[in-house]
RNA sequence: GCGCCUGUAGCUCAGGGGAUAGAGCAGCUGCCUUCUAAGCAGCGGGCCGCAGGUUCGAUUCCUGCCAGGCGCACCA
């Protein structure tokens, strides 16, 4: 446990403490009604204390007591020894407010600087999880959308592993199916296209985009027409085959390209070749879930909230995407996952009752499936919407908002904003505003620590064999034991946001909202440059002050360099 | 028609049952002989879409409406 969350539960102990001791006194009659929950904040205004709570504003109606006065009874009671409370105030409509001594902010300092990369991790808890994210079809390149799913899903499993979660990152790769067809026809026409043949077009359905040009371009001019001379149906299945190889290459090399690591490939294919639909419609009979009608197998979902019944084998006999997206997830939770996330635009959301509604019917708690959806993006050249054709071939790939914009300022750009919200992204905005993008701000303020610490070194204030790999408080123990307290707002502004990390951590993780690392990372920046401007940190004058200030920016350096870490974003030493 | 998301400062967006609603950008005023000015300090700017409801208290929760986006396949 941290020193924040300990010194916030030993309040909520000696609340409940409180809480009790007043009862018994008879001073307070609840009639009988459960205690409420009680919840430390941090007040909007600093003048309200460091923690705060509205206990007795909850209290006041089963006590049939004014607010206030259930908030003087408490504080009566309350027992602050053995804390770092220092002082307790009732305050406004009944606000409980708590000030510490300030000697909690340097047991946050000292905490950070004893922890380092750990800080802000939790203990891992054994449990598994799985995170599904850009998925893209390998029928054509990487486009902007698939850039914010990379992010989202990246941060999002970054801060379920932070929080404890062992993390799988899955990438589901559908190769087969009616698309793997319209892809194979259209290789066919771009390979006899590139050996100079004439008047054929992209069928129905089928992909224009030029990067099949250039692949079967390449494979013409190493292969010759050496394939037309095979069975149709040979050609066909080796230019598919071949096809799906090489943009799962280029997907993964563009990933890669962008921080993204993938632990597995899944491909459908690979369900299909183990008969795993099948075998899972038939299950999904025997459990009474699947009927027929019209020619075709049914699965029963509005038996499960989705709101009309699905087809899960076509008239035909084919498989319905739902019966591969439903075996696909069987199969996840057969590799022992207690916990899957799937990463998907929001176009999508529609899906979302029949994913629930199937993995019920399987029988797992739908409950355990959660999809964070990301609104779409908009792409813009100076303001104006960029038509997106697919038919015309022309989109902007990922790789070329990599190459532009760079992959620090990207990643901050996708993951910046609530995924609920349509992200407008401007090429140009974001080339031309690179210098003025907030990951910078945030970069800004970490190798500006790094730069202090160096100077620190020079002029002799830290040890010759001083390393950025390990913090002051690792290397100069000694340090921390002799540390006074923080006497400026804005070294307590800033520490008091250090000390919010894990929580911010947690709290992403929890809600599945990434961005709140990136705002934070921004703010923890902003207090840090106040501070910067307000404070200057090496002075020989006052070497003890000197020490604890190089303490406090180290771990401002900690701090942001883990927040940037979950980010994806790098953490320079210079800039 | 039904479902999901959004509506907060000129623009882009945070926030969230509480005490005086925030940031960045844009505009204006200051701050570099001292650790990086990719920075800081300050000023101006708000019926938190509209109308009801719940509550001691609503911008936040509920209902309805308005506006924008996205969906509503035996496609994936």
């Amino acid at each position: 446990m941290t020193v924040v969350a300990e010194l916030k539960q030993a309040i909520v102990d000696r609340l409940y403490a409180a809480l009790c001791a007043a009862e018994q006194a008879g001073e307070l009659d609840l009639g009988g009604a459960e205690w409420p929950t009680i919840a430390l904040e941090v007040p909007r205004e600093k003048a309200h204390g460091d923690y705060a709570t509205n206990a007795a504003l909850l209290l006041a109606r089963s006590a049939r007591k004014a607010p206030r006065q259930v908030a003087e009874t408490l504080v009566r009671h309350f027992d602050r020894q053995g804390t770092f409370v220092e002082r307790v105030e009732v305050a406004g409509p009944g606000f409980i407010n708590f000030y510490l001594d300030p000697a909690w902010l340097t047991a946050v300092v000292r905490e950070i600087g004893r922890l380092g990369t750990g800080y802000g991790r939790m203990a891992p808890h054994g449990k598994r999880v799985n995170v599904e994210y850009v998925s893209a079809n390998p029928t054509g390149p990487l486009h902007v959308g698939h850039g914010r799913n990379a992010v989202v899903g990246d941060v999002i499993a970054n801060c379920l592993e932070w929080t404890g979660w062992e993390v799988t990152r899955e990438h589901y790769t559908n190769d087969a199916g009616n698309q793997v067809l319209n892809f194979g026809a259209s290789l066919e026409v771009r390979y006899r296209q590139a050996l100079g043949e004439e008047g054929l077009s992209i069928p129905e359905n089928g992909y224009h985009g030029e990067d099949l040009v250039e692949l079967m371009r390449e494979l013409a001019e190493r292969e010759g027409d050496r394939l037309l001379e095979l069975p149709a149906e040979e050609r066909r299945a080796y230019l598919t085959s071949y096809g799906l190889k090489r943009k799962l290459e280029e997907i993964q090399r563009v990933l890669d390209k962008f921080g993204v690591h993938l632990d597995v490939y899944f491909s459908e294919q690979a369900l299909h070749d183990a008969d795993a639909l099948m075998a899972n419609v038939r299950d999904l009979k025997a459990r009474g879930h699947v009927y027929e009608a019209e020619g075709a197998l049914w699965l029963r979902s509005t038996a499960f909230g989705d709101d009309k019944d699905r087809v899960l084998v076509r008239q035909n006999g084919l498989p319905t995407y739902v019966a591969a997206d439903l075996a696909y997830h069987r199969n996840k939770y057969e590799r022992g996952f207690d916990r899957l996330i799937d990463v998907w635009g929001a176009d999508h959301h529609g899906y979302v009752p029949r994913m629930k509604a199937g993995i019920a019917a399987m029988g797992w708690d739908p409950d355990t499936f959660q999809v964070v959806l990301y609104q779409l993006v908009n792409l813009l050249a100076n303001g104006v919407p960029v038509q997106m054709s697919k038919r015309a071939g022309r989109l902007v790939t990922l790789e070329e908002v990599i190459d532009e914009v760079g992959r620090d300022a990207a990643r901050f750009w996708y993951v910046m904003r609530s995924a609920d919200t349509t992200l407008d992204f401007d090429l140009e905005l974001a080339k031309k505003q690179s210098e003025e993008n907030p990951v910078y701000y945030v970069q800004y303020a970490h190798a500006r620590v790094a730069s202090i610490l160096r100077q620190a070194q020079e002029a002799g204030l830290l040890p010759a064999g001083f390393a950025l790999d390990k913090t002051v408080v690792q290397q100069l123990p000694a340090w921390a034991e002799e540390a006074g307290v923080f006497s400026e707002e804005s070294e307590s502004d800033l520490v008091k946001l250090l000390a919010a990390f894990p929580g911010e951590v947690q709290l992403a993780a929890d809600r599945l909202e990434p961005h709140r690392i990136a705002r934070y990372a921004q703010n923890v920046a902003g207090a840090f440059h106040s501070f910067y401007n307000a404070c200057r940190v090496i002075d020989r004058a006052e070497p003890e002050r000197t020490r604890l200030r190089l303490m406090l920016v180290d771990a401002v350096r900690v701090t942001v360099r883990n927040a940037l870490n979950i980010l994806g974003v790098s953490a320079p030493e210079r800039m």
